[in-house]
DNA sequence: ACAAAAGTGTTCCCCCTACACCCATGC
DNA sequence: GCATGGGTGTAGGGGGAACACTTTTGT
């Protein structure tokens, strides 16, 4: 750890109480696409045995959003990434025995018996989704890895991680069902079996190509571009881009009916 | 104001700090269904112009859907209701303001100047739908009316309750799409146009009543019984009941599709 | 008898489902 | 040619939408 870090750690741990809400954390649920396969961002926290998502303390006078887009900022160095707020646990207990002495004296830090960070957290859930390409992973002060995991081949995570994890999945589930948020994990140009793969992985289920294909165009948000890089096996697919303004308008006329 | 309501008072603001979480409420949403009609459970506070959404702090050492819950139960006398928490809302300018001396004063107290009710508060918005005819209305130390409001009437509330508010609407529309949680807004028994009127309210849109029997009818957790009350002038209705346990195999089912 | 709303039936049609068939491309 | 996946066609069925007809009740 060099001395900038030390003077951060120092300064979040000794002083973090003048400038951050107590008692209050965001974490985010980074996802990304890449080899047909759906990725999470993870960290790992120095002096812990276990990765964690993402997350951050929450200023005193900015929003919960500002919280979550600057951790991510941070993380990822993405700004203007689809970001929703989706659950804020509360359970009594979930930061408890967390912070430890062993783990700041392991670090050169003698924190205090009465530290801000010892106390109780309650954390609010966001999802983001993100273009896996474009994110450069970046460790922060208090973890020495940032990495991309399988979200299928994630061990057990730090505190209630896990929970959050999941419940972020059965959430953005429920929302592709009635807006196609999808798209946000996709490059600009994709072909539609690609997207059709990004469905299935999130939903967890195949679905069939030439339905899914009809009706990924009857929403009238997919421009058809030309064709595809030679470097496959078989006949070109056309790529497509994602209309934004049609898109938008789709998502008032209402995607889905029903009572 | 008597004697216990000046202690009680006295005890929030100057010992609240002790027992509650700073800078985080929760906020109620309370929704019930009489005479076709969808009403809110609105509180008026002493010294305020506007009435406001029942709500109430955080304690030390309960989760979020406990502090939720009490509110209820001290506002309406019911547990055992269908609660739910839907966004928390983070302006850090939400509350400025909002805690003023003139306030304080008229109600013999001097609040000090560093007082935690003066500081910036988040609140978590929860949405609950009871059974209309089983609520006691009951003010508290801080308000002195507590009533039911047609939803369609409300005019400004205090802080951020309207958007507050839509926000829950928003929310329980979207959630009815796919869980009919409706049913907590109605009596054990009641006829398939009452359950119709209800739905037509909280979506905001008529119905085909032949379409809407024939669906719910589907679902197989409505348990039809004998005759309505005579009470009518035309053909007496079937009441039906609600059967939990086929209503909690459906879901796991699921009722909806699509992609 | 009449009004009003409940219960039930019927038709149309859209859209989802499932397959099937041909097309383009690299080896 | 052949394997592989892309694009498109199509027959069938389920169910929603709209509407009609009959039934029951109180006045």
């Amino acid at each position: 750890m060099n001395m900038q870090e030390q003077e951060d750690w120092d300064s979040i741990v000794l002083k973090g109480h003048e400038y951050y809400l107590p008692h209050l954390s965001v974490d985010c649920v980074v996802l990304g696409f890449h080899h047909n396969q759906l990725k999470v961002l993870l960290l790992k926290p120095k002096q812990k045995k276990n990765w964690a998502l993402p997350g951050g303390f929450v200023k005193k006078d900015e929003t919960l959003e500002d919280a979550a887009y600057r951790t991510l900022l941070e993380r990822t160095g993405l700004s203007d990434t689809y970001l929703q707020q989706f659950h804020i646990f509360s359970n009594p207990n979930r930061t408890k025995h967390y912070r430890n002495d062993e783990e700041f004296e392991s670090i050169g830090i003698k924190m205090p018996e009465e530290n801000w960070l010892r106390k109780r957290f309650l954390t609010v859930g966001f999802y983001a989704l993100v273009e896996f390409s474009k994110v450069v992973p970046m460790p922060n002060v208090l973890s020495d890895q940032c990495e991309w995991w399988d979200i299928d081949g994630i061990g057990e995570l730090i505190l209630d991680h896990n929970e959050i994890l999941e419940t972020a999945q059965k959430s953005i589930r429920l929302q592709l069902k009635y807006k196609p948020i999808g798209f946000n994990l996709l490059p600009t140009k994709f072909t539609l079996s690609e997207l059709q793969k990004l469905y299935e992985t999130l939903l967890g289920k195949k679905l069939d190509r030439g339905n899914f294909n009809r009706k990924m165009l009857s929403y009238g948000f997919l421009i058809q571009l030309e064709e595809k890089k030679s470097g496959v096996r078989h006949r070109a697919p056309y790529l497509y881009s994602f209309d934004i303004e049609q898109y938008n308008l789709a998502l008032n006329e209402g995607l889905n009916g029903g009572i």
